[in-house]
DNA sequence: AGCAACCCGTAAGCGTACCGTCAGCGGCGC
DNA sequence: GCGCCGCTGACGGTACGCTTACGGGTTGCT
């Protein structure tokens, strides 16, 4: 399991390096975005850690790029302690998970474990459910062939909402995910969201429960 | 048994921890929400003790984090004294029960016994009972295939019913876990719900004990 | 720089489902 | 047969969630 670190900082590379080293990883190391992206992209990691503050280029680049290149590589970002918007953008740019710093190295080592074993979350590209593709790389949408123009909200909110296709997502939760701060009580501004995305997908696709929340259902019609 | 508490008082942790090794389980701590996300998915407890107001993450996004990734382990919340709501949130969002507190440890012992024996109650997603499929993640339910359309307190109190099913609950009983607030004494809401229940359901699903109060029989023809 | 288009939060209005109350009735149990 | 527990239908207040309109802010094009 070849695994790489990218991190400029030698006190905490060396140790990263050390930490996964002794969990029975190949731990190898990079020192800026450049460099990064370079070896990420022409040899063959089982995941790769990323600190978002980088030298030359920076994380959130380095996510983007390597995703665009097809790259699926799970890859576990490093962001500022309650940096909460990093880590919404790691996300979005295509990164699997994020560990918050200060960190100790056993977290590390398991949370990396869980998205290897996972081993395609975020990664995999493209969502399809009930004949609307979503496509988290080129951020586009389509629905019977036909795209679909959706605003960045709006394509936050469905990716997250075909992510947890099935599952009952409430307004809070909804608008914890898509906006890149705490979301205040008392707005529709969820609603009013979920509306204009509704109306750009004309189809039923995206059901309410009164009193829950938010559903999209990924069966037609054949619960037994 | 290995059981995992969420607790960020030092003085009611250390309490628990000493109570449930001396009732022969293997006690871990965790201290913030984030550490118990992460130590909940990545490591393998039989039962997780759960403190709702907690630093980093609160407990509430804990228990749905979990669920969504699929992590069954049974989860008592901890809630403080009077707090109907959070109560009836803990359940929602996939909480096997609740304990209020203050509380004395046996009781804490006792109720993580019954999770635990029970074995993935409220963890496995779907309820079945009698033809009648409950689905607690899309909150919906469905008899012999055809859906069936439930308000949010109707679906409550079917799920209670169903998840206590072959024992009779009491309409006091049944009120504390429906409502998200103190129940009236003097009021027939709860008849009235039934009564509506039973009319969307269709079928003598639940049978009144005269003096007692409602049961769903688990068996389809139990001559008595 | 100026202008247009777009994005998106706020607010107001409204339809409607939800659900507690009440009154009347039925049936179970003694 | 009587009494009380529980069921039922009607009614109305409330609040949830949808829609629409507006405007501030940003982006991007000329």
């Amino acid at each position: 399991m070849r695994v790489l670190i990218v991190e400029d900082e030698a006190r905490i590379a060396t140790a990263v390096s050390e930490g996964l080293t002794r969990a029975g990883y190949v731990a190898e190391l990079a020192r800026d975005g450049e460099d990064a992206w370079f070896r990420g992209e022409t040899e063959d990691f089982d995941a790769i850690v990323l600190d978002l503050g980088l030298p030359k280029l920076d994380g959130l680049s380095v996510v983007r790029k390597l995703r665009a290149a097809k790259v699926a590589t799970p890859i576990l970002i490093l962001t500022a302690r309650g940096s909460w918007s990093e880590r919404v953008e790691g996300i979005d740019a295509g990164a699997d998970d994020y560990l918050p710093k200060p960190f100790h190295i056993e977290e590390l080592v398991a949370r990396l474990g869980a998205i290897m074993r996972r081993g395609g979350g975020q990664a995999t590209p493209v969502l399809e459910v009930a004949g609307l593709r979503i496509d988290t790389r080129r951020m586009s949408v389509s629905l019977a062939g036909r795209a679909i123009e959706l605003s960045p909200l709006e394509f936050r909110a469905l990716r997250y909402l075909a992510h947890n296709k099935g599952r009952v997502v409430s307004q809070g939760e909804l608008g914890e995910h898509v906006y890149a701060s705490e979301a205040e009580p008392d707005s529709n501004a969820v609603e009013v969201l979920v509306g204009r995305l509704r109306k750009k997908l004309g189809v039923k696709l995206i059901a309410t429960r009164r009193g829950y929340g938010y559903v999209v259902e990924d069966l037609p019609a054949a619960p037994a």
